[in-house]
DNA sequence: ACTGCCGGGTT
DNA sequence: AACCCGGCAGT
């Protein structure tokens, strides 16, 4: 690779001091516009010489030998003689190339050669009548540095690494379309005065670590590793405008390369997120306080913040991606819903209201966090279904996303919308933007808090007695089940018992698989 | 120590 | 799926 390029170095458009042509001996300039050998001494050992063709700077072409002139990259840079930059440039046509370049040619280098041959077959070279113009054109196909098939493959591999660089940065953030150098720069202006480690520390104990697992977990992966493949799932919805009901127009005006990529989906295991798309619907939510519009499509929702709550009256591409953090996506997938909660109602349906399937999603929203409190605290939730308080709409849009997540993860958000229920929204505010204290919550509690008493001190601290509790009967299935699950040790003999270990071969093929016996259930 | 059998590995 | 086995837990 690196030989090649030294190889494929040309002088070509390179800008080269010559004679004056008035033969007042100041140099002048010009740019190296083609390269001809001439067969001029045939007898002599350098048996080619060259023929530059220059364009001077009043337009004209001239023809100099390269001992005429000299080439120089820039005014600035220091005169250096022709002939050593020549001695790297023999893409032209020279045989001697292909044999530098090793004894297999390269497809690539058979194409060059292919190149160059016909030029010099279609040249006369003692011609020049051609117009500067096509001489160009000729000069561009047949001798430009990078010849179109490597450049071809050159942009796919850049697409490659475009659309990685979107993966990453949703596989950190799904809420972010830019590249994550955009993340920085919103967490800087929004996030990093809460001190904590790092945006991409979902792990991390405090407030940015809250944020991103808040909106990770949209799919059903664990929020501190998102996986890719479901990251991008959850990602199309952003531009597919289809989904949403606000209009067929663009959903954004930016950047369509990335659309082309989604769906070229080079690098997108498409089968299993792309299943789960029919039955998902997104909106988008302001997390504005005192907002909460909802709106269909992310340009729409960004395009409120910008104008609305930014004051910003240019168009989406003056944006530096702030709004981005000032809004959350909401998944609705009746799927997820009824996976997130019958994950929990085996733990107790007494507790768990079985979930209607969400005609709207402000309803639903607002329905979910109600199903996980007493019955008795039923009566408070009124002002909230009514969907007057952001706050009241903004957590719980939270929440839903998490339900669709692993039961155990949802441990520690269920608290959330307890807390929010019973102090109308003072900490519990924490989902607007402007307010980002309450995400000191503990918030990844550990997979082993499924036995009771493991609930996260800092969450029964941060939360009162009666959401503890909440906790503590959410977290109980798993214990029931460890319980229930391992069979209890039959009282009847069984097979080892009854054959003995002499007549293994009598027992029955569960017990001689040291599984349960099934010969002699008790 | 014996026994039942779960969870997981191998074929 | 059939088979095997380490290891846990009850007796």
């Amino acid at each position: 690779m690196h030989t090649r390029r030294l190889v494929k170095r040309s002088i070509l458009g390179s800008r080269v001091y010559a004679p004056s042509p008035t033969g007042d001996g100041a140099p002048v300039t010009g740019v190296v516009q083609a390269v001809k050998q001439e067969n001029r001494d045939v007898s002599a050992a350098g048996a080619r010489r060259s023929v530059y063709t220059v364009l001077m700077q009043d337009g004209s072409l001239k023809e100099f030998y390269e001992e005429e002139i000299a080439a120089g990259f820039n005014h600035t840079t220091a005169k250096v003689p022709l002939k050593s930059s020549l001695k790297q440039s023999s893409s032209n046509g020279a045989p001697e190339s292909q044999k530098v370049e090793g004894g297999s040619l390269s497809p690539e280098a058979v194409e060059e050669q292919r190149m160059a041959d016909s030029k010099r077959i279609g040249r006369d070279p003692d011609t020049r009548s051609v117009s500067l113009l096509e001489q160009k054109r000729k000069v561009v196909s047949s001798s430009i540095d990078v010849p179109h098939a490597r450049r071809s493959e050159e942009e796919v591999d850049m697409d490659k690494v475009t659309a990685a660089m979107v993966l990453t940065s949703l596989s950190t953030s799904p809420l972010v379309r830019s590249p994550p150098v955009k993340v920085n720069e919103g967490l800087s202006g929004s996030w990093k005065d809460n001190g904590s480690a790092g945006p991409f520390t979902p792990s991390s104990n405090s407030s940015s670590g809250g944020y991103w697992s808040w909106s990770a977990p949209s799919d059903q992966s664990n929020p501190s590793t998102p996986s890719p493949p479901l990251s991008a799932d959850s990602f199309k919805p952003f531009r597919v405008p289809s989904l949403g009901g606000v209009g067929p127009g663009p959903a954004g005006p930016e950047d369509p390369s990335l659309d082309e990529q989604d769906g070229s989906s080079l690098l997108f295991d498409e089968p299993i997120p792309r299943k789960r798309k029919n039955s998902m619907k997104v909106m988008f939510k302001c997390l504005w306080k005192n907002c909460g519009k909802v709106l269909s499509t992310a340009a729409g929702i960004q395009r409120h913040i910008r104008t609305i709550h930014l004051g910003r009256n240019c168009d989406s591409d003056c944006s530096d991606g702030e709004e981005d953090f000032y809004y959350t996506e909401i998944k609705l997938n009746t799927d997820s819903v009824a996976d997130g909660l019958s994950s929990l109602s085996p733990v107790s349906p007494s507790v768990l209201s079985p979930p209607p399937p969400p005609p709207s999603p402000l309803p639903s929203l607002s329905q979910l966090p109600d199903s996980h409190r007493p019955p008795q605290s039923s009566d408070t939730k009124e002002p909230h279904a009514s969907g007057t308080t952001p706050l009241s709409r903004s957590a719980p849009s939270a929440l839903y996303l998490i339900h669709t997540d692993h039961a155990y993860q949802a441990t520690a958000p269920v608290s959330i919308p307890s807390s929010n229920s019973n102090s109308a929204g003072s900490a519990s505010t924490s989902f607007t933007p402007t307010n980002s204290s309450s995400f000191s919550i503990s918030w990844q509690s550990p997979p082993v808090t499924f036995t009771g008493n493991s609930v996260s001190p800092s969450k029964s601290q941060s939360f009162g007695e009666q959401r503890s509790q909440t906790i503590a009967v959410l977290s109980s299935p798993p214990r029931a089940t460890t319980a229930l699950s391992r069979k209890v040790r039959g009282e009847g003999k069984k097979c080892r018992k009854v054959y003995g270990m002499e007549n293994r071969d009598m027992w029955c093929t569960a017990c001689r698989w040291k599984k349960a016996c099934q010969r002699f259930t008790d």
